[in-house]
DNA sequence: GAGTTTGAAACT
DNA sequence: CAGTTTCAAACTC
């Protein structure tokens, strides 16, 4: 293994560090592949779990444990599931993007925020219903939700949810599927690519014009797939799905560029 | 646990 | 792009 990709599968296990405190687990909650990232089971009967309405589709999880029936979202479907990714980011680009954001809005604090905001008609956006008062924050603009009452001084003194389910913790103490590609992995491809653009300039013969595009895509290609062999490595049911994103966009990208 | 309500996603 | 339907989770009884 050279040294990018060694570096790269570093972060790779570094994003995948277990919280100090492992949340408590209930009946429903099914524990990853390695031990950690526990997420709820679903429970889809029609969608095949190849659709947005299956919450570990969504969040680009194969199903295991789960309680569904007729489910495709696994291994053995993988032609299928690939299909259906397809489908979804066809429709909308950052499907499988978090729905929770941070933004620094005009001070140095991060809050976190809706990136599509709800569209809440009856909950008055005070029941899990609502998206943005499941992830604990309070509406904003973005929201087209109707008698809003989740408003920041309402989430203050707001009770804690009576339910004994247990709710997975903000994405700050868990690792989310996206938070895969750590700031640090990026850096590290990114260095790759600047890299193999300083050495295609300077490995030119004479008697051949440098094409430093060419050998850009071309290491992009290599720490692509290094990703992936760390990926693996590091969580080999949890990213799969991520990875097929990456994939997908990854080709879609060559074929503009062609 | 069955039935109802809700809002996101999918479809037309 | 707006209206409708489908879906699975949240909620109530």
């Amino acid at each position: 293994m050279n040294r990018s990709a060694q570096r790269i599968e570093t972060e790779i296990l570094n994003s995948y560090q277990l919280p100090k405190t492992p949340p408590p687990v209930s009946d429903d909650v099914v524990v990853g592949e390695l031990g950690f990232k526990p997420r709820r089971a679903c429970n889809c009967t029609k969608s095949q779990c190849l659709k947005l309405y299956c919450d570990c589709f969504a969040n680009g999880e194969f199903c295991n444990r789960c309680n569904c029936d007729n489910c495709h979202n696994n291994l053995e479907n993988e032609g299928l599931r690939q299909k259906a990714i397809r489908a979804c980011l066809e429709r909308n680009p950052n499907a499988f993007r978090p729905k929770i954001g941070k933004t620094k809005a005009g001070g140095p604090e991060i809050i976190r925020r809706h990136n599509k905001g709800c569209n809440c008609k009856r909950s008055g956006c005070l029941k899990n219903y609502c998206e943005c008062y499941e992830a604990k924050i309070a509406c904003t603009s973005m929201c087209k939700c109707v008698g809003c009452r989740n408003v920041e001084e309402g989430l203050q003194r707001r009770h804690p949810p009576v339910s004994s389910l247990y709710r997975p913790p903000p994405p700050t103490d868990i690792k989310q599927p996206c938070s895969f590609m750590t700031a640090e992995v990026i850096e590290a491809v990114c260095q790759c690519l600047i890299a193999a653009s300083v050495d295609s300039s300077e490995r030119a013969r004479p008697e051949e014009e440098a094409d430093p595009v060419r050998d850009v895509i071309e290491e992009f290609s290599r720490c692509l797939q290094d990703v992936i062999s760390a990926s693996h490595h590091a969580a080999p049911h949890h990213l799969s799905h991520e990875v097929s994103v990456l994939i997908w966009n990854w080709s879609r990208a060559n074929r503009i560029c062609a």
